[in-house]
DNA sequence: TGTATATTTATTGTCGACACGAAAGGTCTT
DNA sequence: AAGACCTTTCGTGTCGACAATAAATATACA
């Protein structure tokens, strides 16, 4: 499981256009940590990533920062940075602000969506839908993730928007880290689900999108308290 | 009253500690920005910030990105980085979440409070009645801002908080553009309504201090937008 | 043997310099 | 005189090296 070799390999002799260092540095580690691929709590070591991206320590120090504000990294002054703990103690707070952030985004989408936003929201769902059926678990928290996102540009609220992409996203690496306990038939549920959002977003009705957005928030949050429950680990209250 | 050229003397000889000359070019830069010494959208300029604080390049920039993920500066790429305009389209969206932050962060703190909590919020508040005793508009808004994080903290959720002081800071400088049409009797009647706050705070009534934040949220969004309607500027509608 | 102190090591924070890109200004052609 | 092209200039993006700091290790002492 461990093919860091070849991701590795992003010194290509190419040298990369000027300005895009910082970029690409930003956007894989990005990604790899919301994909649980650098665990929660690893030390990041600036040389390695030195050696690894095949540019100097300014632009991977500059894109740590960038990491930083987004609460993805954390940085002991003078001593070293390292991934962001997954706090299980703060989860309340998360599900209180993602379950507010759903509704709201949700409602905003119905008053201001454009047909367009319609179309590539639908698009999106049936993508969700492909994962669901070839229970592809990986790709079904990749496509919900951007399901809601887009519902919350919909929105035009970039306030809204940029707290629940951050909320989003801390909710994959949560799913992510429960990927075992996925095979369920609650994939299903939340299509249905997605569905009568979708018609209520289209139909511009707004007190229906908020009961929808909230149901399905509410089932969201029963399932992660679910897994963290059933996670009978010994110190999983821990921050980690 | 411009004493921008002691500001300016950040070049004191005595050589910073290690791992301060970002976070002090940050907080310099930001105060100077919320307070519209650097007015929006001037440009950057690193060499002379390099100057000004009297180090290298390298930690300004890490500032300037800092500073870019707070949404307080734009970074064209390539070309220069320029003080992040205030986007008047932009409002409704703002006023938006604003009044949504009041109320959910009142809420919380009705809920969540500690007696410690209580203390410096209502120190905050007397503070907040001095500066409208001495018709000290800087300081108003500045205290106002405290008073209202101060809130958020109590109520302990970390997204809240962080997106409600990010609001806030940007009303701040909204707040300072209107800054001569703050002649009025409006900061008493602020003052009432802090005072209520803070009462219903203490007596973990939630619905009263939800009904309280509304109101709140309603009259400064409606003192904001007469400043706007108000501003007879050509051209007012416009980025900048 | 255990504890306190000195030394080494590893890694960060900062620096000065170079290279590339975009904008401004100058030159040539029609 | 107007427009296309070249040149210069200014500022950013990146680099490699140095200095400071904290952990790790070794040493001295009780």
């Amino acid at each position: 499981m461990n093919d860091q070799a070849s991701t590795g390999a992003e010194t290509n002799g190419a040298k990369r256009k000027r300005g895009l260092g910082v970029a690409t540095a930003y956007a894989t580690l990005k990604r790899e940590i919301l994909e649980l691929r650098i665990p929660p709590g690893s030390l990041i070591d600036e040389i390695k990533l030195t050696e690894r991206f095949g540019m100097s320590r300014t632009p991977i120090r500059e894109a740590l920062v960038k990491l930083a504000s987004d609460g993805l990294v954390v940085t002991l002054p003078n001593r070293s940075t390292v991934v962001a703990p997954i706090d299980f103690l703060e989860m309340p707070q998360f599900f209180d602000a993602l379950s507010l952030m759903y509704r709201v985004t949700t409602r905003l989408a119905a008053v201001n969506r454009t047909e367009d936003e319609i179309a590539s929201i639908r698009s999106l769902q049936e993508g969700y839908a492909e994962a669901v059926a070839a229970k592809d678990v990986s790709g079904m928290i990749e496509v919900n993730r951007n399901f809601h996102a887009e519902i919350a540009r919909a929105g035009k609220n970039r306030y809204y928007t940029e707290l629940f992409e951050r909320l989003l996203d801390e909710g994959r690496r949560l799913l992510r880290f429960y990927y075992s306990s996925f095979n369920d038939e609650l994939p299903s549920v939340y299509l249905d689900e997605h569905e009568e959002m979708v018609a209520a977003i289209e139909a511009r009705d707004v007190a229906r999108a908020d009961r929808v957005a909230r149901a399905h928030a509410d089932q969201i949050v029963r399932q992660i308290q679910a897994y963290i429950a059933a996670d009978r680990r010994v110190n999983a209250e821990l921050t980690l």
